[in-house]
Order: structure tokens, then C-alpha cells, then sequence
DNA sequence: CTGAAAGCGCTAACAG
DNA sequence: CTGTTAGCGCTTTCAG
């Protein structure tokens, strides 16, 4: 492997010189930096990262904390992950994929300095990796509100807001008897923060519009679909819209309705809360509030990067949720 | 951040014995020992990744190439992931993930010595990569079979034994009207080679067999399971059976079924080619053919981990089918 | 506009 | 069993 040295020998310059071709630090001639971009050309050179984060203390690595659990909708953490790998080398940085939700995992990137900023997923409403985030050298975003974000910066759909649109929205086409299918239990008995702020946008805005509401959990699969909307049609026969928010439980809850013979959206109204792709790629198309996780996943880098580079200041960005309206939803007469 | 010096100066040892307490490279006395790790701990001491990489020129970095398309089946990609990453913490190994399929970004980690080892997923046939894989200073495992491996390392399901078992396993249960729904027009455009290979071995047990059997691709999506279905039923109107290898069409191809009166598996028998979870979460759990997903992963990272570690020599390994009985199959009487 | 040289924190001979 | 020390390859003052 060539090295800083061997570049500088054969540009005839010293090697301080190469190095400041290479990051801009300071004017060079246009006749040196020829000299020495050749040379790099001719020689293949690439800095060495170690050598490099060990004299600048930069890494040019970003962690990602995805813990890849088998009952969280796939598919977000899917786009969620492309948005930040994509961003990332936008500001010519690499992850590092983390995908246990422990802190030792944490703490060792951390401390050993393997990287510039950490950006974390799956967010609890009290997370017990926030006391460490919160005292590490570096930077850290997540994606996702807790309830106490401790000074550190945050990202995501406003879920409370987009609980709250998912009922008005219904309202709003005559619809009084609605019901929920929600995440699975195991989602909610990690209080994981999306799940609780939907819910609770849910509940308050069906609350202060008077309106009597139910709400099933469901299993992440096509069985657990069909169960909760069989439960949620057992407590009210006469249910006129149904709000899905658990992209795994789709294609059950589909499927019964039509085994059940209810047509959509001439029987049933159905809104789903999930990316636009999915919402897309159904059997009717459906009506959605969108999660824009790709453009979560880049402004998660961005708010990381701006920390790093320009010592931002941290902040919570909650983008506003809005229904897009396709073939599953239709005004009541 | 504490350094060695600090370790060392604090059990008032040299940094070498630090080093060397922290390696395990040679004998340490007891009280030695005691000293330089209570030290260590006091102070919080973890080495700096890029100074041990610059020293020792081993980052303890896999590289996961994983191109995050979203018309593969994603959920085995998530599968490989977790094991990859899982059994890379057992080798003291971290991942970085590159979501790009060109050469460039491989170059930019192999060459800026980022990384112990390089794992690629979604091998084509003919696969551009590889020339630059064979050439470069770190050992790769293929996670799939190229057609010409060049001396790198392959891990992966045998395909197309699997191919041959699917045919072969129905044609045991007397069905010989067979159809195949497979991956989508866009992955064998690519010529991956999982899906060539199935294909391969597919056609010639039916051809040995002397058995027509129609193949209809499919999309990846609930509609182009409907589609795929519709177009095998219209070519073969009394089909006994069908094999199912892409993911993300099986609920399509089911609820299909379903609405065309076709019962599972009285009226019609089916086999999957996926991994084991997705056969068992569905309204009839589905006789398969499992893609070990997480096993593959943790096979490849022992691979590159043997030729990191003991230079141990590059290897094909091709892990047997087997066919697990579910519910959605039955012998023809 | 360019060079010299002092580290960054660690590993691994070499020496005892 | 332990210590000394020469790098590993780069960045960044300090000097000119």
C-alpha cells in the first residue's frame, strides 16, 4: 500500500503538502496539486483511516443502532436504513450497523473511538440507553421522541399529531364508528415511543370529538390481522373505517375483511399508517398517512453531521403527518 | 479519554505489559495482571480503534455489502443481517454496512484499510465485482455462488438441489401437474444466482422426470401473486400443486386461492422456498423448502474469520435442502 | 505558498 | 515475566 510518503517522493513535495491537497486546509498552487494528484492517481493512494482518525480524531463513521427485531415492520427499518447509509456518504461518512439495543455495544464505538456520531432507533419513551448517550463525546440523534430527550437531538413523524389526523380525518368524512388495529403488545409493552404518542394522539382526538373508539392490538402477521379485525367487528358489528397501524398485520386484516365479504372502501373505510410504497403495493390501494422513514433516516444524518462539522445546537424535528388519499376511503352519505 | 500511558502509569507497569494484558500475546503474572485490569477498569480504559488499527493493521471490521433493494425479499436479507452481525460480536468484530452494489465504495474500505474482511450478498452469475474482490489485500466470502468464483469464498443454500427437491418431493407425492411461481423478471434480469441456480436445478428434475411444468414469474407484491396465480391456472387449468419461491408474492398467490375456491391443501398442494418464519406465519402453515438464513450469515463470518485469523484456504460451501412438512401439502391419491 | 517535525495511541520486536 | 523503543500513516502546528 502506497502511503502519504510515497505520494510526497513522487510529487517532490513533503508530505504536509499532500496532505493539505487532500483536505483543502490550505491554498496550494494549481502546479503542486497537479503534481500531486497525479502522483496519487498513478500510485492508487488511499489515506489510512486508522492514521488518519488517530491524528484527527475523525473517524468518518457514523453508528447506526437498528436492533432488528423479527416483529418490528421490516420494511421501515428497511427505508430507514437506506435514508441514512445514502446520506451518510453524502458527507463522505460510513456506518457501522449496531444491531443489539444493549449499551456495551454503545460504549465500546463510543469510547474507542470508533466513530463521529451515533444515531439511534427504536426509541422507549424512557430509554435506559439515554443517561449514556447523553455524557458520550459524540454526538448522538434519535430517531424517535422519548419523553425526556435529556438535550439530545430527535427526529420522526409527529405520531401524536398523525394519531390525531387519522381520526379528524375520518370525522371529517362521517365516520363515527372506527376502530384501531394497533401495534402488537410486545411493541407497547416496550414502550416504544411511536406507539405510545399514536395512540395517545388516537385516544384524545376520538375523546374530545366524543366519539367512542375501539382499539386491537395484533400480532405482527397475517394470523394476527385477521384476529384483530375479527375481534374489533365482535365489538362493534357496525363499524364504518378501521385505522391500521401495524404494516405486518395488513394483509390479514385485508384478506378477512374480504372472506368476510365487507368491500373496501363501499363497506369499510381503511386508512393505514405505514410508507407510502406499502400502502401502494395493496390489493386496493389505500388511503395513508405516510412514514417518510428514508426522509427521517437522511435528516437523522444531517442533524448529526450538523453537530460534528459546525457544533449545531441540538433540537427535536417532528414533520407534520398528512393523509394522502387513495382508493380505501370514502365520505359517508 | 484515558490512553494506555494513563493504564500503565496508574499499576505503574510499562505499556507494553498493558498491551500484552489486554492481548493475551504473552504470560502475565498473577498480580501483574490484577493490578493492570483494576487500573483499566477505574479508569474507564478502552484502546483507540484507529491507533490498535494503524499498530496491529487489524480494524476488527467486517464489511457487509447488502444492496437494500426493495424488490428482494427483505426479509431474508434482514435474517443474514442479524447473523452476520450476531456472530461477528463473537469474534470481537463490528460491521460496517454498504448499501451500494458498486465497486467503488468496496474500494474505498479495503483500500483505506477500514476493514478485517468483506461479505458480499446478492451475487449475480457473472457478478462485476469479483475481479476487484480477488485482488484485494483483505479475504471476501461470496454469500451466494458466481459462476466463477475465482478462489473467493462462497457460502449459500444449494439452489439448485433445491430446485431439483422441490420438483422431486411433489412428484413423490404423485402431483405431476406443477407450477412455479418465481422471483421477479428484475432478479433474473440481474442473472442473481440464487435464482438462476433454482430455476436450473427446477427444470431439470422436471425434465428427467419428463413432466411439463409451467414457470410464471412474478412481482414482488401482493398483486403480482394474484397475477402470477391467475396466469398458472389459466395455462394449466387442473394443477395439483405449486411451488412458490418469492417471498413477498406467497400472500398474494393465498388469498388468490382462496377467493377462487381453491383450498389448501385438499384442492391444491404448495411449497415454498423461504425461510422457515415466513412458512410458519402464514393462515396455513406452508410445507417448505427453509432458506437458513441467519445460519448462512453466521457461516460466512466464520469463514472470513478462519482466513483473517488462521489464513485458513477459500472454500465453496453448499448447505443441503431439506424439505420440512407443513400443512399445505398432500399426496395425491 | 511550502516544509519540518512533533505527536496521535497503540503493537511488537528486541533486550533483559 | 517485564521494560524500552521504534515505528504504524496521518494531521497540524510552527517556521519560513
Amino acid at each position: 500500500m502506497a502511503t502519504i510518503h510515497d505520494v510526497a517522493d513522487a510529487a517532490g513535495v513533503s508530505t504536509s503538502t499532500v496532505s493539505y491537497v487532500l483536505s483543502g486546509k490550505r491554498p496550494i498552487s494549481a502546479a503542486t496539486r497537479a503534481r500531486v494528484e497525479s502522483a496519487i492517481m498513478s500510485l492508487g493512494y488511499r489515506p489510512h483511516a486508522g492514521a488518519r482518525a488517530l491524528a484527527s480524531s475523525r473517524t468518518n463513521v457514523l453508528a447506526l443502532v437498528a436492533p432488528l427485531r423479527a416483529d418490528v415492520n421490516v420494511s421501515v427499518i428497511m427505508e430507514f436504513v437506506t435514508g441514512v447509509a445514502t446520506q451518510a456518504r453524502t458527507y463522505d461518512q460510513d456506518v457501522l450497523l449496531l444491531t443489539t439495543d444493549d449499551v456495551s455495544s454503545i460504549e465500546r464505538v463510543s469510547s474507542g473511538s470508533m466513530i463521529d456520531a451515533l444515531l439511534m432507533m427504536d426509541i422507549e419513551t424512557d430509554d435506559h440507553r439515554i443517561p449514556f448517550l447523553v455524557q458520550m463525546r459524540q454526538p448522538s440523534v434519535l430517531i424517535g421522541v422519548p419523553d425526556a430527550p435529556r438535550g439530545l437531538s430527535c427526529v420522526d413523524l409527529d405520531f401524536e399529531a398523525a394519531g390525531r389526523l387519522a381520526v379528524s380525518h375520518l370525522l371529517g368524512l362521517g365516520h363515527t364508528r372506527i376502530a384501531l388495529v394497533g401495534p402488537t403488545p410486545l411493541v407497547l409493552g416496550r414502550h416504544t415511543a411511536y406507539a405510545e404518542r399514536m395512540l395517545r394522539g388516537y385516544r384524545r382526538e376520538a375523546e374530545q370529538a366524543g366519539v367512542e373508539t375501539v382499539i386491537e392490538l395484533s400480532e405482527a402477521s397475517q394470523p394476527g390481522g385477521r384476529d384483530a379485525l375479527d375481534a374489533a367487528l365482535a365489538r362493534v358489528p357496525d363499524l364504518t373505517a378501521l385505522v391500521v397501524h401495524n404494516e405486518a398485520a395488513l394483509p390479514g386484516v385485508l384478506g378477512r375483511l374480504q372472506e368476510r365479504g365487507l368491500r373496501v372502501p363501499e363497506d369499510l373505510s381503511v386508512l393505514a399508517l405505514c410508507p407510502a410504497t406499502l400502502a401502494e403495493a395493496q390489493p386496493v390501494p389505500l388511503t395513508s398517512i405516510d412514514i417518510p422513514a428514508t426522509t427521517i433516516g437522511r435528516l437523522a444524518v444531517d442533524m448529526a453531521m450538523s453537530r460534528v462539522l459546525d457544533d449545531g445546537l441540538a433540537e427535536t424535528r417532528l414533520l407534520t403527518p398528512q393523509v394522502v388519499e387513495r382508493a380505501s376511503t370514502v365520505a359517508l352519505d
